[in-house]
DNA sequence: TGGCGCACCGTGAACGTTCACGGCCGTCCC
DNA sequence: GGGACGGCCGTGAACGTTCACGGTGCGCCA
């Protein structure tokens, strides 16, 4: 047995097998210097003993190795899953691992989940988190200081703690998708909003409206929802209730516009005849709905490379990159939505 | 400047500050027995030097954290975003942590970033891979052993390597979905198979029609498509276009499900009008697309709940878990495409 | 028969952190 | 004035593994 508690170790093998550490390391990494009797003897006592090598030690001595923790609400979330899916993907490019952390809704669960995540990483990036899932943070990385992990949002909401921000140019961005919308000689243009989002995307819309003489005679509509695709139906079924004669809708995100989209096609409006449809996020899925969705479309690869790379300059000890806010494009993609 | 080529250590900040070790875990980690000037000379020479903590080292004296790793081809795929979801979840249930590795679609940086994965975990869970993509795992991984770390199917084919895996109970599933088929009145009921995956799926079809004298006149249309939401399309084209009196489709997966439906709506079959669709997965995206996907639903929380059962018991010696294969039950959720 | 080389194996040391303990100095109280 | 105590700090040891080195015994050849 054992003599401690926990799981075995190399010299309980060793003891076993009535050899040195040394050689079990030798037998059980397929080295030179072990005889084939000793090598199986070895693997005996491994076996016997369930024997797993302790990975942080190994790490240990063969030198630290980046990890970076994603955290995020849900990742059936197809924003966060292509997101995740960038970030896996920048990050192997690099040689660092991504541990993920799917907090799913219970406040309770996702706080142990992120107490138990922030032992394991060197930096931690969050995407769609707001004030609250922020608080769900342990008390030491909430208080950060020269010690505190990196914290780097991937979109979203700015914090006081946080190290770093991506954030979008949601500027030009969404003025390119409203030009576009006026150019296909739509006049009642609406914008269905998150409800707990950051209100930054409606301040461009409404300023573009005023700007150019689309103000709605009747005030414009104020729609906001919950960033699921049943939020996005919600909305868009109060929409035309509260503005019937809205002939084209721009949304928080991809996830509502689908939502949108279904919508519309059950009240019996067509997209894009009688109203057109951008969302902004740039999924997959928009290409695969019917019809096929506008939208403002993110470099996921983009942003993870850039994510990484601030985090990278931020371990490295460069002062510049703390605080400071990166800007990514959102480009225009126009399908058969509009 | 730290003495060695990399990432300063903690005697590097106690040598600068003057004090020793202890001193400075005591400052850096809000501990008591510190006077209110010694922390601040370690933290300003805790951030001259950039200190970060060695998570290794802190991971090997605070004892073992178990961390699996996650192996999947592409993340922005639904279903493998579900399945990683319900397996972060279950992980973090157990205070486990999940690694993940999205290999994407380039054979060698999939190689490379395997190889790399493979130094930080526990146990490999693996989806949707091929006998390819298994090859590409490293060698010293393929060849297993009493050492090798543990690797789970998570669906999927068999492999000689593999220490588990968790397969669906596609025969009562498929039947159950069949039955419902023909219990609204259908008769000419294809199936849209996988190029890739394993051909269960169709042998339980092929084997109910058999049994059910639904076998098609001219031959039942054999089609198969890659995994995604344009193999469905194409599959549904060349479906109608071989088979036009066909009046029902089961799918070998959702995300074809949902090709197929948008193929059909371009072809101008209603559904499920003119022709019924079946998807297997259960897919939340199912119940967004119009009309909503009927589906034979996996529990992905269970298989998650499974898949970690069996890497536990695996981990801990259990010989009884090695080899076992572990069966998911399908649920058919019947929606509007029926 | 001495020496050389090879096959096989063992012993510190190191990785970077935390824990348990002990030491020193000043103050307070009896 | 001596003992107790508290604030502050340092020193081994330990976590489990691998690396670099050294050692032993045996065969082979000059």
């Amino acid at each position: 047995m054992a003599k401690n508690s926990g799981a075995s170790t190399i010299v309980d093998v060793a003891e076993r097998a009535g050899v040195s550490r040394q050689t079990v390391t030798r037998a059980l990494n397929d080295m030179v210097d072990v005889s084939a009797a000793t090598r199986a003897r070895v693997i005996a006592a491994a076996m016997e003993l369930n024997y797993r090598p302790n990975r942080a030690a190994q790490n240990m001595v063969h030198g630290r190795r980046r990890t970076v923790g994603l955290v995020l609400e849900d990742l059936s979330n197809p924003y966060f899953a292509e997101l995740a899916s960038a970030l896996s993907r920048a990050a192997a490019e690099r040689g660092w691992s991504v541990l993920l952390c799917d907090i799913g809704g219970d406040r309770e669960k996702g706080r142990a989940q992120l107490a138990s995540i922030v032992a394991g990483v060197d930096a931690l990036t969050l995407t769609g988190c707001n004030q609250d899932t922020m608080d769900l943070l342990p008390e030491a990385v909430l208080r950060g200081g020269a010690l505190g992990l990196p914290l780097l949002m991937l979109d979203g909401a700015d914090h006081a703690r946080l190290n770093g921000r991506i954030v979008l140019d949601v500027d030009s961005g969404i003025t390119a998708a409203l030009d576009h919308l006026v150019a296909t000689g739509r006049r009642r243009i609406a914008f269905i909003d998150s409800e707990s989002g950051p209100d930054d995307r409606r301040k461009v819309y409404r300023a573009y409206l005023e700007g150019h003489d689309l103000v709605w005679p009747a005030g414009t509509p104020e729609i906001s929802a919950e960033e699921s695709i049943e939020g996005g139906m919600e909305a868009a079924e109060q929409l035309v209730l509260r503005a019937p004669d809205v002939d084209a809708a721009l949304v928080y995100n991809d996830v509502m516009a689908i939502g949108v989209l279904k919508a519309m096609s059950r009240l019996h409006r067509r997209v894009p005849e009688d109203v057109a449809v951008v969302g902004i996020d740039g999924l997959q899925i928009g290409r695969f709905v019917t019809p096929e969705l506008t939208t403002l479309s993110i470099d996921k690869g983009e942003l993870a490379d850039v994510a990484l790379d601030v985090l990278d300059r931020l371990l490295a000890g460069n002062p510049a990159a703390a605080g400071e806010a990166k800007v990514i494009g959102l480009s225009l993609v126009v399908r058969e939505s509009t």
